[in-house]
DNA sequence: CGCTAAATTCAATACTTATTGAAAGTATTG
DNA sequence: CAATACTTTCAATAAGTATTGAATTTAGCG
């Protein structure tokens, strides 16, 4: 396997564990061509290369760029937009998870919150109400500690996984 | 909001987490109408509670069974099977990471591992090099991390959470 | 065994989500 | 300010995923 080769297979790869992960196949594989480029890419050059439409590319090209995954290269005297993805690691780690505790995490919190203030409930059904609390333990140990390593400087994340693990 | 109302609301909104988790929403809500009950449920009920075919049932069923969070209840002189979940929630924490661990990061650590066992790759593109190995780097150490979550002592589980957070 | 209740399978279908591409919008240039 | 180069939007459509339910298989019982 040549270069050319590995970066096909890295794009292709990272656009299905998109799906696995409930990310967008072709924003992953936006966000793989885009990080496996020395240059920053156009629009069309993301069209081409991954052979999908203005629209698609453009849609996925924002939504990174929502996430912090994905700047524009802004290049003086060219009038068209270039983009390049954020390459330091540690930044691309916090910047996922950032989106995922978002969508994934923080709603849950929410709504068992919302069950679980409710009077009586432990009165009326000790088993229910001992799910929900236990669930509610969990998420949010979870939230604080994915806060914590997103708020945390690049090396303490790493770090803090290497505490973990020892 | 009553009881009720408040398991009907848990229903389904475990099941809307479901989907934002890349997990299936019916076996998410089956998943929740377990947790909630307090005998174990034939297919029958699972199917008259949640308004789903039999099919849709069995499959998800087996599937929750297969992931460790639902248990057979066989009843002595019965012939039906009814089901009941796991309700410790820490065993149902490790079963759910040990499934996604399975699904969204192992294939990727396999892949990064082949792409980067190629010769020559750091020497023709020191950039893509780099962002493969500290890809790998983060998911290893996420993978340990994990690893050790699931085979710690339920105990350890919180206790690891809040030794990260403090 | 054969009967029957229950579980499972799977092709057809419905539903959900992603993609296209032409039309509309916006900004730069001469 | 009109021509142009590019970006964004969005309704139509395609692709992907989940669900149904009738047909099939499996297992308990006399």
């Amino acid at each position: 396997m040549e270069l050319q080769k590995g970066k096909e297979r890295f794009i292709q790869s990272w656009g299905a564990f998109g799906s696995s992960w409930g990310i967008n196949r072709t924003m992953a594989q936006v966000h793989a061509l885009l990080l496996v480029s020395q240059e920053s890419l156009t629009a069309e050059e993301i069209m081409e290369e991954l052979q999908i439409s203005r629209g698609n590319a453009n849609m996925n090209v924002r939504t990174l760029i929502d996430w912090g995954l994905v700047y524009k290269d802004l290049k003086p005297g060219e009038r068209k937009e270039y983009f390049v993805a954020e390459k330091e690691m540690s930044q691309v780690v916090k910047k996922i998870i950032t989106e995922r505790k978002k969508k994934e995490l923080e709603p849950m919190i929410k709504i068992l919150d919302e069950i679980s203030s409710v009077e009586g409930v432990c009165k009326e059904s000790e088993e229910f109400c001992k799910v929900v609390s236990d669930i509610k333990l969990f998420a949010s140990k979870a939230d604080t500690m994915l806060d914590k390593l997103v708020k945390a400087d690049s090396n303490w994340l790493i770090g803090t996984f290497l505490k973990m693990v020892k």
